[in-house]
DNA sequence: GTAAACACTTGCGGTAGATCAACGTCCTTC
DNA sequence: GAAGGACGTTGATCTACCGCAAGTGTTTAC
């Protein structure tokens, strides 16, 4: 399902991190050649593999991009929620998605074609800068992505996404996971039987995870396990 | 040591991807507001966590990028050699470095100021485009790297790299490791006494390594072992 | 020439995490 | 209400990989 954007709605797009710092008339330029599409949890939105002709913003919902392997395995490479971008890499590299895109709740996506893209850029050079920035944000991601996964223990890489979950610099929160706990191990490179284990681990550091809820009693002392390194981590954490 | 670019150098330098698009006119803009450094082995290109205020193109010699944990753990995200651009991602975010260069041979890099490739894409937003492209050339090679740590055996990173390096369809082939062991096993996420025990493995797909050259008996056999899935792997390399 | 430093390998023991299977708890569906 | 399925947990077992320590061969320093 396929609709352009209602001139009413290009002003509330305007919270989007990629359109902020854009003038109304850059905006309006970029939105102009968007589809707004709806998909079902479930539904794939591009294939790894199909040529690169559009990159995505979330407007509603929750989408995962992943490359899958030639038997069935695959790696979570992001998820992305509301105001994000995705697969604008791809845009540029004038070849193939390098991942799937899938969407894992009922969502709303904004698809701009990659044609319609660089004619706005040509219009306004400024739409570069914004695009570049959010690829950089992207990039800063994925390095974050691979230091976790070389220098973290599950355990840890999971408190690290409860942390920045909270967003909270101190005390006790509570949280509602965002989507299912095997996305979640998928996306910190676990299985799911190991993240259920890890959060047990995290017990004894004052986290409690009931079905979507996690109560976190106190982030500071969260926050210590994801500062050790992997060396004491794995001496400490018998409990 | 710094200096400009003589002008005589510019043309020469028309072979670098990022340079490759952009008309002499865009490329000597950018250039003339270059520096080139030269840099000896273990000295530090930038630090983690400084203002990002340069991005860089090697010109000769290997630079890695890493990022340091709090106890001296590192994780390598990336090696560049002659022709490549690094840290251009952190000349869009107007923050700080996410990680560290590091010359890892005496090298010559192409220092290029934020403040310089600001008025160059305000010149000629087509040095926009070539950026973005370069940017979305990291992108994809940071989601290989991830899908490489979530999914292959140590054997089965080892086996690609040696492949990426001989860029050669089938056959054998000899090649020279371009940099010393201990950074391959960190750029493939693990430690050099593995990556020695991943080359005995590879010992049975027809890999021999002596010193810094190894052989290839056959270029497709080697795929082989690539292109399996985890589990297969697990049970058939047993040799 | 000797020693010290370095790069790499090998053996041993240990841990994190995967796999496989069983089981419990919610759902939906008829 | 019974049957089935999606989701998650738990247990047992096994493998990949790490950490340490000892050993080799090569390069560098004096």
């Amino acid at each position: 399902m396929s609709n352009a954007v209602a001139s009413c709605e290009v002003e509330k797009l305007s919270e989007i991190p990629l359109l902020k710092r854009l003038s109304t008339e850059a905006r309006e330029q970029l939105l102009s050649g968007a589809n707004k599409k709806t998909v079902s949890r479930g539904e794939m939105i591009f294939f790894q593999d199909d040529k690169a002709d559009a990159f995505f913003i979330v407007l509603e919902g929750w989408v995962k991009v992943f490359r899958a392997t030639s038997c069935g395995d695959e790696a979570v490479v992001g998820v992305f929620t509301r105001g994000q971008t995705f697969a604008e890499g791809a845009a540029f590299t004038n070849s193939n998605y390098p991942a799937s895109g899938e969407a894992v709740t009922d969502s709303v996506v904004l698809c701009i074609p990659v044609a319609h893209l660089s004619r706005s850029i040509a219009a306004d050079p400024n739409i570069a800068l914004a695009m570049m920035s959010s690829l950089s944000v992207h990039l800063h991601q994925l390095v974050l992505q691979i230091e976790g996964l070389k220098t973290h223990t599950g355990a840890q890489r999971v408190a690290e996404f409860l942390l920045n979950l909270s967003a909270q610099p101190a005390g006790s929160c509570t949280l509602v996971l965002p989507y299912d706990k095997a996305l979640i191990a998928g996306r910190l490179g676990m299985k799911p039987e190991s993240l259920s284990r890890a959060f047990q681990k995290l017990k004894s550091y004052g986290v409690e995870v009931q079905q979507n809820r996690a109560v976190i009693s106190n982030v500071q002392i969260l926050r210590t396990l994801v500062e050790q390194e992997r060396t004491v981590v794995m001496h400490s954490a018998r409990a």
